[in-house]
DNA sequence: CTACATCGGTTGCCCAGCAC
DNA sequence: GTGCTGGGCAACCGATGTAG
């Protein structure tokens, strides 16, 4: 079982978008002169003009060992496993893979961010959306700040006057993530397990493994809910995607390509039983027959109604597109 | 055994002060 | 002036102790 990931994200020293390098620098200090922990903390008083608080200082150190760049060994300070990994390998790639996969929430807002540029307060809301477990003060920009600044040190966000937006090295990430990350979570939900609440596992209609911080984001924008069928439980709630995974690869992470659906209505609209309209209507194929209460009234019933999609979330292109192949639309 | 108190560590929040 | 940063406080939380 892999270890908990972290909620909270420490900031560094040096101002926030240079997270990056002051962490190289501790890697190379420690890694050198195995410092004690007040020879630690007197390099940072000697390295940052501004720093002196001990608490402080160790309020940084101990975040670095919990993410494992940091250890202890008799009363010194070394390099954790993921401070080896990262001296061996100094690359933007390691050191996002360790941060996304040690901290929630840092892939979630790469991918809400590929949307489109993002203000601090729509940054704050995003996380405790998608991660309710947070829990921070939705009006304090603080938590939110540190995350996004760390994903500047790492280049893949830039701050655009009020507004935050994806790089191109952002991009490269969220396009890629989709499928890398696909089974990050799943020997935690597996070891605990509950059928009633078990929210994080993909059992799409092809079985598609998808990055379920991805997920957690779709659902979240959706307030977790199938607008067809008014299915709200989590588990039976799959990322569908209107131009589907097979054919456009370069959708799949896109987060205006998808929707919460159930199940079944995931499967009737892959089947191509119903779709939407640009003005997000819900137009069933003439063929669709059905003795089934469920699929009549969510479906069938609901011909030509409006569905309660917020604006923009989901791309008319696209569903111009995706009906485009349709040939009773 | 339960309920309540205590404690220590953690972390969200606020603000003074600095740099621009 | 204003936006940002580090310092420090206090609320919170889980673990442990204790009284009834």
């Amino acid at each position: 079982m892999p270890p908990e990931r972290l909620r909270s994200i420490v900031p560094m020293f040096g101002g926030a978008t240079s997270y990056v390098g002051t962490l190289e620098a501790i890697i190379e200090y420690v890694d050198e002169q195995h410092p004690t922990t007040d020879e630690l903390v007197g390099w940072h008083r000697g390295s940052f003009a501004r720093v002196s608080s001990q608490d402080s200082i160790m309020r940084r150190v101990e975040y670095l060992e919990d993410v494992g760049f940091l250890a202890t060994s008799d009363d010194r300070w070394v390099l954790g496993p993921e401070g080896e990994r990262y001296a061996a390998d100094p690359t933007t790639e390691t050191l996002l893979e360790l941060m996304c996969r040690r901290n929630v929430g840092l892939r979630s807002l790469l991918y809400a961010l590929s949307v489109g540029p993002m203000t601090i307060e729509e940054i704050g809301c995003q996380q405790l959306e998608t991660h309710p477990e947070l829990g921070w003060n939705p009006e304090n920009p603080d938590m939110a700040l540190q995350r996004v600044n760390w994903l500047r040190s790492l280049g893949l966000v830039e701050k655009d006057g009020e507004q935050y937006v994806l790089s191109d090295e952002g991009r490269q990430f969220t396009d890629t993530a989709v499928e890398a990350w696909a089974d990050s979570e799943v020997e935690i939900t597996s070891t605990t397990a509950n059928p009633m609440t078990a929210g994080t596992y993909e059992t799409a209609v092809e079985a598609r493994a998808i990055d379920p911080e991805f997920r957690a984001t779709a659902l979240a924008r959706f307030d977790r809910t199938c607008p067809i069928s008014g299915v709200d439980h989590p588990g039976l709630l799959d990322v569908a995607h209107v131009l589907s995974w097979s054919d456009y690869p370069e959708y799949r992470a896109d987060l205006s390509n998808v929707l919460p659906l159930s199940k079944t209505h995931h499967a009737a609209f892959d089947r191509e039983l119903f779709t939407i309209d640009q003005d997000y209507r819900l137009r069933v194929n003439p063929d669709f027959d059905t003795e089934s209460d469920l699929l009549q009234r969510t479906i069938v019933d609901q011909a030509g109604e409006q569905l309660p999609l917020p604006d923009g979330s989901v791309d008319t292109d696209y569903v111009v597109k995706h009906n485009a192949a349709l040939e009773w639309v």
